[in-house]
DNA sequence: TCTTTTCCATACGCTAGCGTATTGACAAGG
DNA sequence: CCTTGTCAATACGCTAGCGTATGGAAAAGA
């Protein structure tokens, strides 16, 4: 019996429900949706317990499987939180590009739906994950590398939407770093604490910042 | 056997001198005191590896002590964690008060001053365990009630501030709240990556948020 | 001087977790 | 049928870390 280690190819095929009916190609394709699989369950446990709680053992018993199963599909820990980074990556890249496509004279109205999209209060469990994210980004070089690029692509599309809508590059940027800040920033505010929504107080400041 | 007396931090050091002077309050002074010592070395520890890091066995490594101290002052770990947090919680209390004592007239200076102060740019430190904290109460139910607490008497301060300029107690309060998403929310997005400092615009959001 | 108190060192048992080595089950293909 | 490749279970050694028990040194009191 040889062991082969499989080394990622990092396109995840999200090809679902294709779990065990498959025949041909369902080597390779049980493969990748193993590896998505156990990032997946990788990413509930980091928005609940951080960087510091992802932990092989207790990732494989949230899976009702034991670690032997975990190092077939990884090399290690850190080749988990190598494909958790880039699952991560490609999709923040991809859902702010979504969100930033806006209509011509739309610009103002989608930057405010921007700063919804992103308000904790709505969006609890992507907002934990942004969160630890960047917790784990102040201790680790590559996460604090993956989190600088997505913020750089964030930044840049809220700044087209801003000029797009008749401000100068420099005002679009600051306003830019104001709404990425806030929307980060509130969560801070508001995550631990079960404070009331004050969606009066959000509003405001979202006018603030998507109004010139 | 052969011990070696490493000495505790510089406050440790000072109080010694006044157990000879007063018998019966130098036991108290020396234990709380010995206390501040540990908890002194906590922060440094939590601003750099988090809560998560902040281990018995490597605090007192770095104390160059063993553990049997630790136990000594401290009934457990959670005993450390409270003495911490509560640290902090009169600390920043403290500090905010006097950030926001302004004389007539000289509010909104005030204002930018705060914002100033809490940039991570000049305070790396200070943001760094700001930003440990509240990792920490989003997975600690009584972390959370302390950063609440000190985030309610911040908003509270700045909302004077805002008021005693001639706002609005609506517009008082909605200021302040971004200010502070803004304070802590860009120190997220500079703090993993080297990022230039952009003073332009943090002069620019520094304005927008404390200018009518 | 003798005793008590204070503070730290040492040794111990225990658990969680990482990574490896080995074995086994099962399906596909020759 | 047998071989091979795939994936998971099990067992193992190892380290880090928590909390306890105990000893020991030194200062403070008596």
């Amino acid at each position: 019996m040889e062991k082969k280690r499989n080394k990622l190819p990092a396109t995840a095929d999200t090809t679902k429900g294709l779990i065990k009916a498959t025949a041909k190609t369902s080597a390779t394709a049980k493969l990748t949706l193993d590896r998505a699989g156990w990032v997946k369950a990788a990413y509930a446990i980091l928005s609940k317990d951080g960087i510091g709680g992802l932990r092989v053992e207790v990732l494989a018993k949230k899976l009702h499987v034991t670690k032997g199963s975990f190092y077939w599909h990884f090399r290690d820990r850190k080749d988990l939180h190598q494909a958790v980074l880039e699952e991560w990556r490609v999709g923040r890249i991809s859902d702010i590009q979504k969100q930033t496509s806006a209509t011509a004279g739309q610009e103002q109205a989608q930057l405010v739906h921007v700063i919804e999209v992103y308000s904790a209060a709505r969006n609890r469990h992507g907002m934990a994950i942004e969160l630890a994210m960047r917790d784990w980004a102040r201790r680790d070089a590559l996460a604090a590398a993956v989190v600088a690029e997505v913020d750089k692509v964030r930044l840049h599309c809220a700044a087209k939407l801003f000029e797009q809508h008749g401000l100068s590059p420099e005002e679009a940027h600051h306003r830019s770093v104001l709404l990425y800040s806030y929307v980060f920033g509130i969560s801070l505010l508001t995550f631990g604490s079960h404070v009331a929504n004050e969606q009066q107080t959000r509003d405001w400041i979202a006018r603030l910042i998507a109004t010139q």
